[in-house]
DNA sequence: AAGAGCATGTAAATGGTTACATGATTCC
DNA sequence: GGAATCATGTAACCATTTACATGCTCTT
């Protein structure tokens, strides 16, 4: 229920068309939400019809029309209401972590491949996590340049560092999710020679009658 | 479609019947990958249907029959072309995340609230998370013990290896979490006497027209 | 006699994924 | 002439959440 947040948020910083909006929940949110865009348009009409987002049709140059929405202060008071309920948080279910508890059942080549990709995942987004923090610090992030052109200049500091505070810890989830993928590595390896495992050698406690 | 593959991994290391892997899984996989009782019957069913566990209809002394679940050689066939898969991992969906990125809205208060039940949560789920690790190394845990009484002593090893390795993980993403948070109070503190933002100070771009 | 545990679900709603659908304009 | 970008979505499906539903037995 908060791609809803992840959307008055985004129309926080300034209002924008439907596309505009899709394409800059991209660039940005994003990161944080993901969302597609088949989630996005009907979201946006949702919100204009709850009286959290105003609409203006604009016409489009022959093209039809396009749709330009701006948060209410009905769309401000509920993101702010959000913003500071604390929610429980999700329930753990991570395919990564099901599977790495069960790996006794992989080929240490499958293994292998299984934690590598996990590694080499989470090092690209940590370098992208990087990358955007860098152009928050700097002030050269073009949907916070935005933002920040909205507010006056003794807010800036704090705007800003919250934003870089969710990607610090996502960095930190990320470099955390490298680390535990290289030790899992080093795991294959040290069980690299024994046979695998198979229903074989599965003995019946006794007493659970063998069905037929 | 992951719970499917959290029970072929409980039934793995045992049959059980609809009510123990319904506990069971409460008392183990459910710190891997959570589901509620009501996903989880209909769930069974349906592996059943499809041929991957295979069920006896069991008297229950006059209350109706419970069913015994025990997975087949084509359950587990799929259990470990899952287990040696890589998948992409899950979309960035957190609620805190998101929550942290726009902490500007909040006031002092209740940001301080909303970060200090992240830290409690996640204190609680790592105190949790390490009593498991406990009793998996100390070979203690009861699930553990059953599954480890099906394989020869030399498979002991890994399999608890694994086990814990995954928990280990979780501890890991637990702790950040805290430290997170913590980051996070301080924050709070250096920022305490700016007054709110509001959508007063708003001033839109020029050329933007303010629409009516 | 009450409450915990055994034993099994159904139903409705919400949220998210995947694939598809359409057509103009602007840049190369 | 073709690709990228602008500009919207719909539809079908699947997974998950939440709330409810039923009734027995064993222990205190």
């Amino acid at each position: 229920m908060s791609l809803r947040h992840a959307l008055l948020s985004l129309l926080s910083g300034r209002e924008r068309t439907g596309y505009e909006a899709s394409t800059d929940f991209g660039r940005s949110v994003e990161h944080v939400w993901h969302a597609p865009d088949s989630q996005i348009y009907p979201e946006l009409r949702r919100l204009a019809d709850l009286g959290l987002l105003d609409v203006d049709e604009l016409p489009d140059g022959g093209r039809g029309t396009k749709k330009r929405y701006r948060i209410t202060e009905t769309g401000l008071a509920e993101l702010r209401a959000w913003i500071e309920s604390p929610t429980r948080p999700r329930p753990q279910r991570d395919p990564a972590y099901l599977r790495a508890a069960y790996l006794e059942w992989a080929s240490p080549e499958a293994a292998r491949e299984v934690l590598g990709v996990h590694r080499d995942v989470h090092l690209e987004r940590l370098r992208m996590l990087e990358q955007v923090r860098v152009s928050l610090v700097e002030r050269t992030n073009p949907t916070l340049v935005q933002r920040l052109r909205r507010y006056p200049a003794e807010q800036h500091d704090r705007i800003v560092a919250w934003k870089v505070y969710a990607y610090d810890g996502m960095i930190a989830q990320a470099r955390a999710e490298v680390a535990w993928a290289e030790q899992g590595l080093e795991l294959v390896e040290r069980f690299r020679d024994l046979p695998p495992l198979g229903m074989g050698e599965a003995r019946d406690e006794p007493g659970a009658g063998s069905g037929a």
